[in-house]
This record gives C-alpha cells, sequence and structure tokens, in this order.
DNA sequence: GCCGGTATCGATACCGGTATCGGTAACGTA
DNA sequence: TACGTTACCGATACCGGTATCGATACCGGC
C-alpha cells in the first residue's frame, strides 16, 4: 500500500497522468469537470506530490542550505528564524545543518547538502578551508556567508567585523575609565568570531599601552555556568582588574552572578562587558556592558539576498551588507 | 557550463554510464582501473551526486523531517542537537522547520516535508489536528512525537507528561512549606506545554485545597525581560505571595531579578519555580527550583527510535519511551 | 578447438513528475 | 460542405541516477 502516485490519481479520477498534473498546478488547459474529478481523487487517495521527480524534472529545487556551527547557545538558532522568516512567503525551504564547529564535518555536510541541489547556500563565518571554497564555487548557486565579514567572501557577505566589534568595545571601556583588563573566553579554537573580537580589542588595548593583564580560558562551549567558575578563578588569581571582556553574554552572565556571589561590586569595583546582546543581558540586576549583534537581521537579510540573487541574479547586487553592532555600556 | 552528470564523468573516463556508477559507489565487477580513471575525472569535474535521482530511483531518502514550533529559547534548539547527534554515522539527515506554534503552518510544513518523501517524521506535541494527524498517518513512515506525553501518539511518542510535571512541582514546593501561590506565563494560548503544566500545578493545588492567589500572563513569547516585568506587576499587585510558579526558566530567571531589584529575598520570602532546568538556572547567584526536561536526551531517544523504526520495522518496539523530570528545589 | 567459469562491462527499463507537441471534437463561418 | 479556430487531452521524451540482465573477453582444462 505504497503512496499514491499522480499516474493512481489520474486512473481514479478517468483521465490521463498529464490531465491530472495539469489539474492540481492550475495550469491552462483543463475543463472545470476534469479539474473537479482529478481534485477529488487526488483528496480521497491522499494524494502529496513527489518533489523528487518533480526537481528532477524541473531541474530546480525550492531548497535553501544553511549550515551553522551550533545549536548550543541563542545566537545561531535566531539567526535560523530570521532565514526562515526572510524565506516567509517565497515557496523556498530552508534546510539547516549543524557543524559542531568542525571543518571537516562542515565539509560533508554542505557536501552532502549540495547533493540535494539547493537554489542557493547560507554557511557561517568566512574562514572555510580551500577544499570547502571549491566545493562553494562550483555548486554553481548564490553562496551567502554570514555573520563575519573579516575575510574574503565566495560570492555574498552579510556580517559584522568582529575584528571592530572587540576594538569599539575596548575603546568604549578606555573611555569609560577602565585601564585593568582580563579576559575570560571559551573554545577559543573553535570559535573563530570570538577570537577575531579578543584579538579586536586586545590591538585597541595596545593603541594605548595597554594589554591584557589576566586571563582565563577553557576549552568548553560558552555557558553561564562556565563564565562564572572562569570568572571565580580569575578575580581570586589577579584581585585588582577593574574590567572584565567575555567571548560572550552567557559568559558575562556566569561572571556577573560569580562577582554579585563574591560580594564584588559590579560596575563600579569591575565592569562586566560580553558581546551579543543577549534579552538576558538587559534583564540582568546589574546592567553589563555588551555589543548588540544583529542576529535575526543578519539571517533575515541573508535570506532576502539569497532570493533576490535568484530572481535577478548575481550582478547587481552588492556583493556586501555590513552590520554594526551596537553598543551599550549599561550604567558604568 | 551546467554541474556535471554522472554521464559526463563516464564519458571523460571512457566507460559507461553504469560502470561509473559502479565505481563510485564501490559496487562489485568493476576493474582497478576503471575504478581508478572514473575517480580521477569524477575529482577533475567537481562531480557531487545528484540525490534527487538517487532517491527518485532507489525509491527512498536519507532525511529525517523535524518540526519544532520555536527556536527563540534554547529548549528546541537543544532538542534538535540531539537529534543531529542520535542520526550521526547513520547516514540519516534531519531537515528541521519552525512552525512558531501555528496549527496551519504546521500543517503546510509537513505537507511540504512530506513530499520530500523522508525515512521518518518527528513532530512536537500530541495536540495535532485531525488534518494533520491523517497526513501523518498516511505518510506510512515512521512518525515520532516528542515532548510530550499527554495524549494520543499517531505512531511513537518519547516525552514527558507536563500535567505530571506541573503536579510533581506543586507537591514538592507544598511539602517545602509554600501555600500562598502566583503564577506567570506567556503565549499559553500557543504553548499547550506550559498550559498543561499549570493545570497541573493547580490540580494538585487544589488537592490540598490550595489555588493561585493571582497570575499575570501575557501574549508574548517567553523571556527573561517579560517574567521581570510581569513579577514586578504582580508583586505590587499581591505583596503577601510566598512562592511563584513560572512558565519556564527563562521567565523565572526575570523573575528572580525582579525580586533581586525591588529587594524582596529570595527563597525566604518568596520562592521562585520554573521549569526546564536550563544552565543559566543553576548558575544564578540565588538557586530558584525548576525541573529539568530532558531535552537533549529526548532528542536523541527520539531519533535513534526512528533509526530503530527504519531498521527493525514498526513493530517489537515499545511505542511510548517516557522521561521524568528531576525537580531540584534548591536552598529552600 | 571446444567448453565452462569468471571478470568486466553496457543497453535497457524504471522511479514520478513536467514540457512539448500533435491529435480530436465541437463549433462557427465562408 | 470544407475549413479554421478553440478547447481539451494524451503519447512521448526527458531529468539523473540504479537494478537487472545479457554480452563479451579471457582463462584454464580437457
Amino acid at each position: 500500500m505504497r503512496r499514491p502516485t499522480l499516474e493512481e490519481v489520474a486512473l481514479a479520477a478517468g483521465v490521463s497522468k498529464m490531465t491530472a498534473s495539469r489539474a492540481l498546478r492550475g495550469a491552462a488547459d483543463v475543463s472545470q469537470e476534469s479539474i473537479a474529478k482529478v481534485k477529488l481523487a487526488a483528496e480521497q487517495l491522499g494524494y502529496v506530490g513527489n518533489r523528487l521527480a518533480l526537481s528532477l524534472s524541473s531541474q530546480n529545487t525550492n531548497l535553501v542550505s544553511v549550515v551553522v556551527p551550533s545549536m548550543s547557545n541563542i545566537v545561531f538558532p535566531e539567526v535560523l528564524s530570521g532565514i526562515t522568516a526572510g524565506l516567509e512567503g517565497s515557496g523556498m525551504q530552508a534546510v539547516f545543518g549543524i557543524s559542531d564547529y568542525d571543518p571537516d564535518k562542515e565539509r560533508d555536510i554542505i557536501r552532502n547538502m549540495l547533493s540535494w541541489r539547493p537554489a542557493a547556500i547560507i554557511v557561517t563565518g568566512l574562514d572555510q578551508p580551500e577544499e570547502t571554497v571549491r566545493l562553494l564555487k562550483q555548486a554553481d548557486i548564490p553562496v551567502i556567508q554570514i555573520m563575519d565579514l573579516d575575510g574574503t567572501p565566495v560570492d555574498f557577505n552579510v556580517g559584522l567585523s568582529h575584528h571592530m566589534a572587540g576594538e569599539a568595545m575596548a575603546k568604549a571601556l578606555i573611555k569609560a575609565g577602565r585601564r585593568r583588563f582580563g579576559y575570560i573566553g571559551s573554545a577559543l579554537d573553535k570559535d573563530l568570531r570570538a577570537g577575531k573580537r579578543k584579538t579586536g580589542f586586545a590591538r585597541a588595548l595596545a593603541a594605548e599601552g595597554l594589554q591584557f593583564l589576566a586571563e582565563e580560558t577553557a576549552p568548553a562551549g560558552s555557558s553561564a555556568v562556565l563564565g562564572k567558575a572562569l570568572t571565580k578563578r580569575l578575580v581570586e588569581k589577579c584581585a585588582d582588574l577593574d574590567c572584565l571582556y567575555y567571548s560572550n553574554d552567557d559568559m558575562a552572565a556566569g561572571g556577573l552572578f560569580a562577582c554579585m556571589e563574591m560580594q564584588v561590586s559590579v560596575p563600579s569595583k569591575i565592569l562586566i562587558a560580553g558581546f551579543n546582546g543577549l534579552d538576558l543581558a538587559s534583564a540582568l540586576p546589574v546592567s553589563i556592558a555588551t555589543s548588540r549583534s544583529p542576529r535575526r537581521e543578519m539571517g533575515e537579510s541573508a535570506a532576502q539576498l539569497a532570493l533576490a540573487a535568484l530572481r535577478k541574479g548575481r550582478d547587481g547586487l552588492s556583493p556586501t551588507i555590513e552590520f554594526t553592532p551596537e553598543i551599550t555600556l549599561g550604567e558604568v
């Protein structure tokens, strides 16, 4: 008792396969009577079209492949949300893959996705190894790299400069009077964008003759629990810091909780700075500094860029859409 | 300059399409020489197999469709993470869709996904309208409904009872000496599982002659910011509560922050109880009560169940896998 | 030189749709 | 009556793979 095919629907309706196809698609050259018969038969048989056959025949799919590195903090899910929202109403369907920050896994996922012949592909970051880039180029579809801006895109690029984000935050904090900086991060070997922020931050410090006086990092993924633990360790080790820069807001929130428990006053004694501008950060009882990354907007923008590239072709479209994170220091 | 087909690879290698197919798949009956020639040609042309053709021909796909209602808090992304992890190494590929808690959208997404002829489908919850259920049944593939347990599954069911989770939390809080309960929630019309927890909680209260003395709800999605705002409103309105039950941990965290700002001591004056057991909850400076929902585990379990059903058939497999959330009250 | 077995290969059909194009019936018009 | 037009329909080819089965070449043994 297999799924019914169009042929079977046609048989039940007493018309040919071709007429049934036209009837269901609302194409021309079909009588009202045939349309009614076919629709009835399709309904009764529970017919659902076979996209495999459709796409093979029509030589295109309605798929937009998306590869993100992680789902374990809220940032990428929000990007995905933005992408599906941006695709809404276009008939396009997003398909997601998770690379776990592993370049080999990312390449395999991309290869796998390309075998479905998506109409466009959205990948995270600009630091793919050469083999992956070749794969993307050969796919001959719009390639949109998101989140990052520091590097050379294959095709299109929607994101922000993490170097500059780090730099801008450092400048703002220096301007607010901070001098003795510590850094707390996680999985920097994998999360290259967090690394870029740190580099940019350090560069801005150096420009003022400053540097990180201490740092704590761990290979695990970012989390409030980890941020809390590393902060306790760092503050015990080096008590006279007046500002902590974190790899992101999850870590920074944990840092704030650590300070609250250790009775270290925030921000008067230590200012805490993160990255992302999570909803959580604005609910905290003591405000922390953060730069809001427009995650949902980047997703939507990438999706719309993909649609535009499919409609109008690559040419005539700007290859780069730059977002600028907006810094809030909280009460300093 | 289209993507090369197997035919073109074969031509370049000087063999037939069939031999090229066999060579690339590592099938028998091909000489080492042919294999070498074909692989070289495929490499040089950047050949990537066409899964549309493969799946149409072989009458099956490696897809597992997944439909979740939201990506705006960390719960569902973690479930998706668990699903991809559970599928790892099986050759199966998860495909996600987001329904935004909208039954009509969910039905459309499911119909769309079914048109790709997935090998199995995982959907959230047990409360699909009849039409959607019919669609799922007619698909004639393993259907796995996750997260919830209160209802009748189409096929397989992996989740926990939210009625019981709410009930258990209420009992634990009563046992801990709390009597004057308030409720704070969001989007209860959409998030049916949060509603079930509330119902279960209220039922347990009633069994002890108690009830919610006050509640604040809002139609917006859950967030720490919303939890904070509603808590302030509720506490101002009704000052003598000794326990607040929230629709989830995001809201509860916001509630805690509100209490900290209002100088209401937690938990001695008001105990705060959420749901999910987020990482965040265990990092908070004051611990809150929560029940840990095994999100990742449910995802992995659902994925493995799907694989088992595909390998061994539906029969002989238990139709239900029940998880029990683990309650922690924190310091009471 | 004939035979059977093995290794290798390719022609053909098929999966389930759609594009294309030719055919037929009904009707109006010259 | 002959012919063009319109409306509707279906046979066929094709998309890019794989399953199947028959063909061919080569080998050793008799």
